[in-house]
RNA sequence: GACCCCAUCGUCCAGGGGCCUAGGACUCCAGAUUUUCAUUCUGGCAACACGGGUUCGAAUCCCGUUGGGGUCGCCA
């Protein structure tokens, strides 16, 4: 299968859960490395968990990884599939007195006192003493083959070259060289990357908030956000650069440039990142995402919403961000927040601002060009006739509109909501 | 516990013997702009884990300690 001379790679997801941000983390340094190399980068389903194993779990970790921006290359194997030639391999090391049965399962002979190096690319010498290691089950009771063996016998037979994994496979491979030994095979070289952790350090688990691609993808971050998030946990472009794509990156991506620390999630960062990539996109290929995703309930123009996103680039990092912040937009509605509802509250209980405030309404009732220029200027009268700043007014007329204390310039938004209901609202709460 | 990996601001990354009174980014704080918030701009807080070596000189090399992490499944 292996062509000489060539980088292959491979991910191997079991379709066991989700893709969580690790396993999507090692899968972009290795989609990176063959492509930088012109390798190949295949893609094995480790299936040999028959209980565990779940079709909509592949979907999904097919479907994110190709939101993400990765393609694979060849077809994809299904180690449930190769079931003979595990069998067939493990009865060779039988038949070489190398491992013996126990009962229906096969167990691999473990040699005594042997050291066992692995020249790792991150970690450099890594020296195990097989005493260490007890003896290895290469084919399960049930007839599949044990995680260890049907690795070696598959990155064996895909001819992968350079197994990109995290540390926490440190331990397996000595067992594994042992396979390839037993077999006669040549060993891939390895690169063990750190593992990803928690912000506190601890693992990265449910109760820190989403550990899979898919709930990323749900809050509305963006596939290019969060891999150049991912791509800087362990790696950098240098001269101080944050913002990178893919394609770029796979220009200059190297292996030995793979940091060798524990890395810990940052959601901060990336919402940074994610801010950074939305400000990088036009209000158009906004708009286009967010109706997609149905992050807003009304059938809106595109046009109007390419309005809304046009106000709010600056104001959102996700796009459930979006959501939250436009609801006024999108519907009458709309849930006015406590404290904005108490500010309101507040400024209007003062008479002359009450006053001012309705004598701003009915301006605007009778505005003709219902403009951001014309709205502004009304506002600025009425102020100035009632000897109060314009703040005092369009502070308590911005919770009315919107039921928000925080959003885009009160004028823009008057204008894009329109008299009626502009008049509407702040009738109600007067 | 045994074996293995790791150690620069709270976090990520740069720095790999003199260029380091340690640089950038996120977060946080302050200021400017502004109708709020956000954006933008300016400034600030904040780190070489500790102890020994090696060296004229160590964040950088070596050893140890401490701390964190991983693995010890007929899970993957």
């Amino acid at each position: 299968m292996a062509e000489t001379g060539k980088i292959v790679v491979r991910f191997a997801p079991s379709p066991t859960g989700y893709l969580h941000l690790g396993s999507a983390r090692t899968a972009l340094f290795n989609w990176l490395y063959a492509r930088r190399e012109g390798g190949k980068f295949l893609l094995r389903i480790e299936d040999t968990d028959k209980e565990r194993s779940k079709d909509e779990f592949l979907k999904e970790i097919l479907e994110d990884l190709k939101w993400l921006g990765m393609d694979f290359d060849g077809e994809l194997l299904f180690q449930s599939k190769r079931l003979s030639v595990y069998k067939e391999y493990a009865t060779r090391l039988l038949d070489k007195k190398l491992a013996y049965k126990e009962g229906e399962a096969i167990i691999f002979k473990v040699e005594k006192s042997r050291v066992i190096k692995i020249n790792d690319a991150i970690h450099g010498e890594i020296a195990f003493n097989t005493d260490e290691i007890k003896d290895q089950v290469l084919i399960k009771s049930d007839g599949f083959p044990a995680y260890n063996f049907a690795c070696a016998v598959d990155d064996h037979d895909m001819g992968i070259t350079l197994v990109i994994r995290g540390d926490d496979h440190i331990s397996n491979t000595p067992k594994q060289i042992l396979f390839y030994e037993a077999l006669g095979f040549k060993a891939p070289n390895f690169a063990h990357m750190p593992l990803m952790m928690a912000k506190d350090g601890s693992k990265l688990s449910k109760r820190h908030g989403g550990v899979s691609i898919a709930e990323y993808k749900k809050e509305g971050y963006l596939p290019g956000a969060l891999a150049n998030y991912l791509l800087l946990l362990g790696w950098s472009p240098g001269k101080n650069r944050e913002i990178i794509n893919l394609e770029e990156t796979k220009k200059i991506f190297k292996i030995e440039d793979l940091g060798n620390v524990q890395v810990q999630f940052d959601i901060d960062k990336l919402k940074w990142i994610n801010g950074e990539y939305i400000r990088q996109k036009s209000a158009k290929e906004l708009a286009a995402l967010i109706k997609n995703a149905k992050r807003i309930d009304a059938g809106a123009d595109e046009n109007y919403l390419e309005r809304v996103v046009d106000l709010y680039k600056t104001r959102f990092r996700t796009l459930d961000e979006f959501a939250n912040l436009t609801r006024c937009f999108f519907g009458d509605g709309f849930p006015t927040d406590a404290e904005a509802e108490k500010k309101r509250e507040k400024y209007l209980k003062d008479e002359k601002t009450k006053k001012a405030l309705t004598e701003f309404t009915a301006a605007l009732k009778k505005l003709e060009n219902f403009s951001s220029e014309s709205i502004e200027k009304a506002c600025r009268k009425v102020a100035e006739e009632y000897n109060v700043k314009p703040a005092t007014v369009i502070h308590p007329a911005r919770v009315a509109i919107s039921g928000k204390t925080v959003g885009a310039g009160l004028f823009e938004m008057m204008e894009l909501l329109g008299k009626k209901r502009v008049v509407e609202r702040l009738g109600k709460v007067l």
